[in-house]
DNA sequence: TCAATAAAAGATAAAAAAGTCTTTTATTGT
DNA sequence: ACAATAAAAGACTTTTTTATCTTTTATTGA
């Protein structure tokens, strides 16, 4: 469904939502730590999300990763995706044809046009705050 | 969604199938030119579809690949996805937790366990029939 | 029986994804 | 100013996926 790297960034996300709703910044150990991540490749993925203003980066000491809680509440799954993954979820064939239309549909098309759009809706309605709180209130899991 | 191999797996039984459909037995290079797949790469595919009795392989002289048409009216998608890609799309947990779990769920888990409700109910409910008739009519399409 | 045909099997090779290590840059508090 | 801290940037390595090439085995029909 979603690269690996892809996986990793929006688990880091969300935990960095979840801290940045109780004013605490967090650094790539503590993230690494908290979903499971190999921290030299955590760090290249931050670079990623705060290049593409996912996060906020402040470097030195107390420096870490932030999400204000008004920028959290903007943020859909959606950018997370496509800034790691690109946008193929959102629009490509499900059996790899070059692109996917109506006028030249793959034997699946209908059914798999179905189950995108409701990937789609999912990523682009979910917010960042939506998911942070459910797991500050230890109600869902980023590992294990 | 599937690995490269298992989208030119699905694309080839449903080319096969429909070529089944009028007695026609393909080879590799008919396979290939059909769903726009490396030659040699598709020979590897067959192997592992034969193997597991998705497909009749028939060596020598005016052999290939075939799929009666019996057969084809019992075969799911869902095991050919399962025959190369495992059953990770069946199963496994979006956000790549270790095992996708009600008892200890990542924060997408009630949404993606719908999605993938969908995925799966759609691959094992279609055969190969089903699809290959679509392409045999040309309201289909396995390339472009 | 033997030449031609076509898939199976095995050994590599190339490309992409995942992951690591080292150096540089920015920030902070003393 | 400067030592300590932490992310950014860059160069690399490893692993997995995708793809190719060569040899072997099975089948056919002349
Ligand atoms: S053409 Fe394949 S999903 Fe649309
Ligand atoms: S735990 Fe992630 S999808 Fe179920």
């Amino acid at each position: 469904m979603f690269s690996k790297t892809c996986e990793y960034a929006i688990k880091a996300c969300i935990y960095i939502a979840s801290q940045s709703l109780v004013q605490k910044r967090v650094g790539i150990k503590d993230i690494a730590q908290a979903i499971e991540s190999p921290e030299a490749f955590t760090g290249k993925i931050m670079q990623v999300l705060s290049k593409n203003h996912i996060v906020d980066s402040v470097k030195g000491p107390h420096g870490g990763f932030e999400i204000p809680e008004s920028a959290m509440k903007e943020k859909k799954l959606a950018e997370v995706v496509r800034a790691m993954d690109g946008d193929d979820i959102f629009k490509s064939c499900g059996l790899g044809l070059k692109e996917c239309s109506g006028a030249n549909p793959c034997p699946l098309h209908r059914q798999f046009a179905k189950i995108r759009a409701d990937i789609t809706k999912l990523l682009e309605t979910t917010t960042l705050f939506d998911v942070a709180t459910g797991l500050a209130d230890g109600l869902t899991f980023l590992k294990r």
